[in-house]
RNA sequence: GGGCGGUUAGCUCAGCUGGCAGAGCGCCUCCCUUACAAGGAGGAAGUCACAGGUUCAAGUCCUGUACCGCCCACCA
């Protein structure tokens, strides 16, 4: 065992060896039968678009830090974990491999091109999966699902059906946003708006019956051909004599009404706006309001239709260079303006999206989403951060309908069946046989499928078996906590809420946690395009997963952004291996002994066999649980991990174990084993703080350590112990510390070779005398002394170094001789130092509102912190005063 | 046009309920001390964006300004 331990850290050797041990344990897996208090998390399902980036990285970790936690708290958790099918997304992915080998889709047939998705899916799950397990995930994959799975499109149907029964799915011809390239509606959601410098084109309408003309303007002078009005302003007096009259429409020779529409912007352009009702979201509410014609010039493949007259059969933005060029030759153009404008492009493949009226399916939201409103209000759901409470409320109150079907051939087909005999729509969750308008048994499905979002929204339940009443849904609906993007925050988050009051009668989790977006460490997006994306595989690689956990858990601030930095993570490596040779060093002292139990502790302590620095550090230990659980408690991963970081190394390492080894090397092998035994149990216990953070170093070296209990992962979280705190304990080590530390910065502050003992003189406040003897061997061995003798007065006398603490004041007897001005320089900058703190404090002291105002525990401690700056500064002085004269 | 963040060490960022300005990396000096050179000891480095206000006390709370970033929104 022990002599076996390697000297560093070697991730890669420990890491598939555990997981897969674990997953054999069956510690992974829920069970819903189980007395213990129940904890759920669903998995945001990835998309089988390709590999996990390290934004996925993040999520996976912080939610395994919860069920980690969680597990080891003593609650039977679930971590149910999926994928989704992510319909546009990965159909897009495939198309383009396909193009690559010069196919195309529709060549191959729905059949084919979906049994080719298929494969794609399995091996772009098996990834995914692959390196989830690499992170250490701790999931619980006997539940694992796929958005297409049958339970799933049961589920999906079964919603969709109630919904259309209850008036809440409508079909319906409507102007949706239309991508050209995927040949597909999308929802508004699905629109990302980029800035764009154009042009504003002026053009002359001339007015029927009438010399005179009017100007409009426009970013899209090819939907003039769709034009079926122009609008003013109803109280826009330049143009009242143009009310009730028409226009001619150029290029089509179409007379059009002049219609008044308070839509109309009096300051913007000339004030006369076209109207194509067919193109444009405006203009197609204000056709509907003065029952305008409408005409479609666009057609789904993004080249003018018949409507276009001659320009029928062009593409969308050819037509808008004929068309300039067409006005201009009959001086109809008037004015060309640089513009910069917003054009919505596809969120999928950035082709220019094109508003055409076409017929979908729509979700009637608007009660769905009074409902998710009040859900949040009444505090059933909080978001943490909570400002994205806000973000939620802003969205959910101005909803639109939602857009649910999609011309695409990957997905859940809608459930609806069109017959041929009197083309009515029967939708049912099964085939029907029959129409159930006209009993015709000629019936074809619909062929769009769904949102994949609409899947999405209904993951938290269907992954449960709904609509089926089954035990998981009794157990673990709601879940506790969502973990997961502000950029779904509408996607996905919102429509879950909807679904899942609808539909489970109550919210999905009771608490949102957004984590960040990951950065490069510049604060830069990552992106192909930069360069700078990082692939977690192979940071998990070259660092370890633990290196990679604990870094992502470090830097999750909630609330803002995760600027990921290679520099940081090296050093959180070099945590690791911290971790590693610190138990490796105890193990080398420990031989076969146990270590301490709980009760056995509590004995020592109440015996009084403890020394300072067990007495120190297991007071200490017993702050960092606390604030360990209650930052966990409040999604503070970034402070529990730091605060576990800072504890570990400088606390435990720097010197916990430095004194340890002093029961280690001195003669009293009994004393040895004791100090190694309460050195397991520290160490023991900081193995279990870190678990949820880095589970593979920590299992590993918590199997060398000699006690009861199959695997950490299901040992218990440390609980704090109130009455093990000691601020004695804590005070007197402060004092300790303090000292060492004076000693160390006068020796390498003159250069002394930090290995060379040396004697010194301790000249000690009366009250300390007793405690400074008492830890005589402490301090000589931290600060690698040889002897140290008490006096009353200290020889500065020759070849000395002079320094001062709280406790005791010292002078470094030296056999060579040292730099005096170096001395004084560094006496002289404490004083500066201590002199600024100095007036400091007099200033506030001498503040009657301060004293009055102040809490007492504040001022009783300026007081003190005054006291031991006086003292402090008027030592340093006399000592400054003795080098000045030889 | 609304809304939300940010501005703290050379870089990237912590700093929760106001009470002694922090971390990692980088930099300087010394040390391969039998856990760890992925290490140890020490050091330098800050007008906490700016201007007001509240308070005994402000990096922290309030108001405003500037700059940066993000989200939402139908100005053709």
């Amino acid at each position: 065992m022990s002599e076996t331990i390697a000297k560093a850290y070697e991730p890669a050797r420990v890491e598939t060896k555990w997981y897969r041990w674990w997953k054999e344990k069956g510690y992974f897996q829920a069970d819903a039968d189980s007395e213990k208090p129940h904890y759920s998390i669903v998995l945001p399902p990835p998309n089988v678009t390709g590999k996990l980036h390290l934004g996925h990285a993040l999520n996976i970790t912080l939610q395994d830090i919860l069920i980690r936690w969680k597990r080891m708290n003593g609650f039977d958790v679930l971590w149910l974990p999926g994928t989704d099918h992510a319909g546009i997304a990965t159909q897009n992915v495939v198309e383009r491999q396909l193009a690559e080998q010069g196919k195309r889709r529709v060549d191959l047939g729905r059949e084919k091109f979906e049994k080719i998705v298929w494969e794609w899916k399995d091996t772009a799950e098996k990834n995914i999966l692959d390196q989830a397990r690499r992170l250490g995930c701790s999931w619980d994959w006997s539940r694992k699902r796929f958005t297409l799975d049958e339970g799933l499109a049961r589920a999906v149907r079964e919603v969709f059906v109630r919904l259309h029964r209850d008036g809440l799915i409508y079909q319906g011809e409507y102007l949706v946003n239309w991508c050209p390239r995927c040949a597909t509606a999308i929802s508004d959601l699905e629109v990302e708006y980029a800035p764009r410098e154009g042009q504003l084109w002026h053009i002359r309408y001339p007015i029927q019956g009438q010399e005179d003309s009017v100007v409009v303007a426009t970013t899209r002078p090819e939907t003039m051909l769709g034009d079926t009005a122009v609008a003013v302003h109803p109280e826009d007096e330049r143009y009242t004599s143009l009310q009730g009259r028409s226009v001619l429409l150029p290029l089509m020779d179409r007379v059009i009404p002049v219609i008044t529409d308070t839509f109309v912007e009096r300051e913007f352009g000339t004030g006369v706006v076209k109207v194509t009702p067919g193109h444009d979201p405006n203009d197609f509410e204000a056709g509907k309001r003065h029952g305008l014609l409408l005409l479609k010039v666009i057609g789904e493949d993004g080249k003018m239709t018949e409507a276009a007259g001659a320009y029928a059969g062009m593409d969308r933005f050819e037509a808008r260079k004929k068309v300039v060029a067409d006005l201009q030759e009959q001086g109809l153009l008037i004015e060309i303006e640089d513009h910069s404008y917003n054009i919505g492009l596809c969120q999928r493949c950035e082709t220019v999206v094109e508003p055409l009226v076409s017929k979908q399916w729509f979700v009637k939201v608007k009660p769905l989403a009074e409902a998710a409103i009040q859900a949040v209000e009444e505090q059933q759901t909080v978001f943490v951060p909570e400002n994205y409470q806000r973000v939620y409320f802003e969205w959910m109150r101005n909803i639109h309908d939602w857009c649910i079907s999609r011309q695409l051939w990957w997905g859940h087909r809608i459930p609806a069946w069109y017959c041929d005999d009197c083309g009515e729509v029967t939708v049912e969750q099964v085939e029907p046989s029959t129409c159930s308008h006209c009993q015709g048994a000629s019936l074809k499905q619909d062929p769009d499928v769904l949102d994949t979002w609409f899947s999405s929204a209904l993951w938290p339940f269907s992954t449960m078996g709904w609509p089926d009443q089954t035990k998981d849904l009794e157990v673990y609906y709601p879940t506790q906590t969502l973990v997961t993007g502000f950029d779904i925050i509408f996607f996905w988050v919102a429509r879950m809420m909807m679904m899942g009051l609808r539909f489970m009668k109550a919210v999905p989790f009771s608490t949102v946690h957004i984590n960040g977006l990951i950065r490069d460490e510049h604060g830069k997006k990552m992106s192909k395009s930069r360069g700078n994306v990082i692939d977690p595989l192979q940071i998990m690689d070259e660092f370890g997963t633990d290196a990679l956990r604990f870094t992502l858990a470090v830097l999750a601030v909630p609330g803002t952004d995760v600027p990921f930095s290679i520099s940081r993570m090296t050093g959180y490596r070099a945590f690791c291996n911290k971790i590693w040779n610190a138990v490796r060093f105890l193990l080398l002292n420990l031989g076969d002994e146990k270590v301490v139990s709980e009760q056995e502790m509590d004995q020592l302590r109440r015996q009084d066999q403890l020394d300072l620095g067990e007495r120190w550090i297991l007071s200490r230990l017993q702050t960092v649980v606390a604030e360990t659980n209650e930052n966990l408690e409040r999604f503070r991963f970034h402070e529990a991990s730091n605060g576990l970081y800072h504890f570990f190394w400088h606390e435990v390492c720097d010197w916990f174990i430095e004194l340890a080894k002093i029961g280690f090397a001195g003669q009293d092998s009994e004393k040895g084993r004791k100090t190694g035994r309460f050195a397991a149990y520290i160490l023991e216990n900081c193995l279990r703080l870190l678990h949820p953070f880095i589970p593979f170093i920590t299992e590993e070296l918590w199997q060398e350590l000699p006690h009861s209990g199959d695997s950490l992962m299901v040992a218990p979280f440390p609980v704090a112990r109130q009455e093990w705190i000691d601020r004695a304990a804590e005070k007197e080590m402060e004092g300790l510390q303090e000292l060492v530390t004076a000693i160390r910065t006068a020796r390498s502050e003159n250069n002394i070779d930090p290995r060379k003992k040396i004697p010194l003189q301790l000249l000690c406040k009366q009250e300390y005398r007793l405690f400074l003897q008492s830890q005589l061997p402490f301090i000589k061995s931290l600060a690698q002394l040889e002897e140290v003798e008490f006096v009353s007065q200290l020889e500065t006398e020759g070849l000395r170094v002079q320094g001062v603490s709280r406790m005791a004041d010292f002078v470094l007897v030296l056999d060579q001789v040292i730099d005096i001005a170096a001395d004084r320089e560094r006496l002289s900058r404490q004083i500066g130092r201590s002199t600024v703190k100095l007036q400091q404090l007099q200033k506030k002291l001498q503040d009657p509102d301060f004293l009055k105002k102040a809490p007492q525990r504040v001022v009783v401690a300026a007081r003190q912190r005054h006291q031991e700056a006086v003292e402090q500064l008027k030592k340093l002085q006399v000592k400054l005063d003795g080098l000045s004269q030889p």
